[in-house]
DNA sequence: AGCACGCCGACT
DNA sequence: GTCGGCGTGCTC
């Protein structure tokens, strides 16, 4: 007798073990291969992780079940992506089946109950149904209505309004019969659609570069090396902002596809992958294909079989490209190391700069991460000798780094400015409109005013279901909530004590945009945040507007710090350079610098000389001085020490578990249940865990969202790898305790931010 | 996660 | 009396 393990497609912490199922004679499995299998009371999907001859001891107590068939028409994963899976997942603490849908998206599918009927329309027994039983002969017609004449139980159950009681007398008078069937989730014919033209509206056109600078070229040599070497290396690129470091990528991927491999280049948000994507299509034609998660189902599908068939030399994308399927990958590239935007918020939560690493090391490879504010961990990593490192500090064509002027905006109030803009940038504003360069103005906080509060009483508007102040959005005239997106008319009166004193206080990209417009009536203003750039086409149209000058000013969030290369800005102002210092996240400065450093860099990038102007109340804050002055390795060893000293990350490392229910007792038991698993796991000391520290539990700093209750527990450790081993340990035994039951659990391995 | 079982209130 | 609400337990 053949046997064979199975992961069940099941995301729940319980089964995530392996299942023994008997192999029938019929079926021929390979590793990797989707079958169907009974689990419980119903059917579902599972992958084949081994197949053995023999049953291990502790299987032997389980009466097994027959694997019931093979998903016809689907690909097997590949071994190397299904051990990268089984890799995040025990990495990430989630589920296996979080993790094995997020590197093989294919495996969409589903087993479900379906009502088929045993007699056709035509019969004359349903025609005489319709006078004996309209009731039942009702169900029929549900039935003979739907595109495939069958409906899904609950479907059918919905439509029709039966109880389980008259279901159970149909299908005992054989009008209907229940049978199990698989949907796949994959649409039929994956459409068949090209790139969208809108995508290479937005490109950046290169004139210039073609000869690599001496530092380019430097660079370049210390990453094929690397690649010769064929063994696995990371190398930091650290180069200024408009050094160049697209032109390197170029030039290190032409030789990996010159070789006969393959490459991914990654870089941090989906609107930036049309840009880059427009400048290596034109070197390698169809060779390169985009994919990201703004595709649809159909040609993420499409994408995929491409890059299976071979053809496919180069992927650009953002973060989930990192799992395209190439083979003989030999280099993957993160452009803009250090964004946010790579660390995935929902499970799994993967860094895609570990994945990448992990890849690397399976194919002996070469990781890339290139910045001009690369990530602590990363310069650390490249301090001390763990990864490569190569920089570039210089602008091509010797062009200067624009000067920072910082504006104290005490001394304007002081002075009688009132308004947000200080002289100064008032004054440099007006000059580029005279001269007709355009100027770009930063503020990070979308909406129009960011808490609406009685000034009588103190009261603040707050969101019902999460436990935030509303913020005002001035078109259509409502409070919204940034997490949720519950939306609120604002009261006329406090709804506390009655007062008419209510004042909306805070500023965001709105109210900018509104007040730029009443200083400078004649010139024309665009807005880029996440109200506006909803729809995904906006976010190109409204750059391209911009690019063709039909806009003297850009006003948006920290959209306007990411990769944007426009020659005739010659101004940037940042509005409130504090208020990114001012989360209580420890890496708040860090986040803050990497920011102010990347908008200043928008500037100057062309023959025109740039200007910035950083408006804030601490004009003496390291960081923002220090990114006033384009200087990384001061803020570098500064921040490094403060991490030390306070024994932050990359020092320890942290992993927040956070428990959601919407009754609150519910998540204080459990989150007390955890706690306790977690100490007794440290009291009984098998795995030698003695620098860990358990952190609560206490309420998340968020203490309500979207009406469930939040509580957390943080457990702290000098070495990332005992210390998620003995979360493993410690969730699995909470997981099988009752308390767990219902109770939502969230956990993050070092999470960016402790909001 | 889903599905069954078992125990309670409230209705054709 | 039965329908259906949700706490509890189990899945090779």
């Amino acid at each position: 007798m053949q046997y064979a393990e199975i992961l069940v497609d099941v995301a729940n912490r319980r089964l995530d073990q392996i299942f023994h199922y008997r192999v029938p004679q019929l079926l021929t499995l390979k590793v990797g291969m989707r079958v169907i299998v009974p689990l419980g009371h119903r059917q579902v999907q599972g992958i084949v992780l081994r197949r053995a001859d023999v049953l291990p001891e502790e299987a032997k107590e389980h009466v097994l079940k027959d694997v019931l068939a093979v998903v016809d028409d689907a690909l097997a994963i590949p071994e190397d992506l299904l051990n990268l899976a089984l890799w995040m997942a025990e990495r990430t603490l989630c589920p296996i089946a979080q993790s094995l849908h997020t590197v093989w998206p294919l495996m969409k599918g589903k087993v479900e109950e379906w009502v088929v009927p045993l007699a056709s329309k035509e019969d004359e027994d349903v025609q005489t149904l319709k006078f004996l039983d309209p009731e039942v002969y009702k169900g029929f017609t549900v039935l003979f209505r739907a595109k495939q004449k069958a409906l899904p139980l609950s479907v059918f159950l919905k439509r029709s309004g039966f109880s389980q009681g008259k279901m159970d007398e149909l299908l005992n008078q054989g009008w209907l019969r229940i049978e199990s069937r698989f949907t796949s989730g994959i649409p039929a014919g994956a459409r068949k659609q090209p790139p969208g033209e809108t995508q290479l509206l937005e490109a950046k056109l290169i004139t210039e570069g073609w000869k690599l600078t001496p530092e380019q070229a430097e660079a370049c040599q210390g990453i094929e090396k690397a690649l010769d070497g064929k063994a696995y290396q990371t190398i930091l690129l650290h180069g200024v902002t408009g050094s160049g470091k697209t032109e390197v990528y170029r030039e290190v991927i032409t030789k990996v596809i010159a070789q006969g491999g393959t490459a991914i280049l990654l870089v941090p948000e989906i609107s930036l992958t049309s840009q880059v994507a427009y400048y290596f299509q034109k070197q390698f034609g169809h060779q390169v294909i985009v994919m990201h998660s703004g595709l649809k189902s159909g040609e993420k599908v499409k994408a995929w079989q491409e890059i299976l068939k071979g053809q496919v030399k180069l992927v650009i994308g953002a973060r989930s490209a990192v799992f395209a399927p190439l083979t003989n990958l030999r280099l993957i590239i993160l452009d803009e190391e250090h964004e946010g935007a790579y660390k995935q918020d929902e499970n799994p939560k993967y860094h895609a700069r570990d994945v990448a690493r992990k890849r690397m090391e399976q194919h002996q490879g070469v990781v890339v991460l290139g910045s001009a504010t690369p990530s602590l961990e990363a310069y650390a990593a490249a301090q001390t000798g763990q990864i490569g490192f190569t920089k570039m500090e210089h602008r091509v064509a010797d062009r200067p780094l624009p000067p920072v002027e910082i504006v104290d905006m005490r001394e304007e109030l002081m002075k009688g400015n009132r308004s947000m803009f200080s002289v100064a940038l008032q004054s440099k504003i007006r000059s580029r409109l005279e001269t007709q360069e355009q100027s770009m103005i930063f503020l990070n906080r979308r909406g129009y005013s960011t808490f609406v509060n009685c000034r009588e009483c103190g009261y603040v508007v707050r969101c019902p279901d999460c436990d935030v102040a509303l913020t005002y959005h001035s078109n259509g005239q409502v409070m919204r909530c940034h997490y949720c997106n519950h939306e609120e008319v604002p009261p006329h009166v406090c709804p506390e004590c009655g007062s008419r004193y209510i004042r909306f206080f805070g500023q965001g990209t709105q109210r900018v945009e509104e007040e730029l417009q009443g200083l400078f009536p004649k010139s024309r203003i665009l807005r880029l945040d996440w109200d506006t750039t909803r729809a995904p086409e906006n976010y190109n149209r409204i750059l391209s507007t911009f690019r063709k000058q039909e806009a003297d000013i850009l006003v948006g969030t920290q959209m306007l710090a990411k990769g944007l290369d426009f020659p005739n800005v010659t101004l940037v102002g940042v509005i409130a350079a504090d208020q990114l210092l001012n989360m209580p996240d420890f890496r708040a400065k860090e986040r803050a610098f990497q920011l102010l450093t990347q908008v200043a860099g928008r500037t100057g990038r062309s023959n025109k000389p740039g200007e910035v102007v950083f408006q804030t109340y601490s004009p003496k804050d390291r960081a923002i001085v220090l990114a006033s002055q384009h200087d990384y390795l001061h803020f570098f060893w500064e921040e490094i020490k403060y991490r030390k000293d306070r024994r932050y990350p990359p020092f320890t490392h942290v992993i927040r578990v956070i428990l959601l229910h919407e009754k609150e007792d519910r998540v204080i038991k459990a989150a007390h249940s955890l706690t306790e698993f977690l100490r007794l796991g440290i009291l009984n000391n098998e795995g030698g865990y003695n620098d860990l520290v358990i952190l609560g539990p206490a309420p998340a700093v968020l203490a309500r969202l979207k009406n469930k209750f939040r509580w957390q527990v943080l457990v702290k450790g000098k070495r990332l790898e005992p210390l998620r081993a003995f979360l493993h340990q410690g969730v699995q035994k909470y997981a099988q305790d009752s308390s767990s039951q219902g109770v939502q659990l969230n956990i993050e391995v070092d999470p960016l931010s402790m909001g």
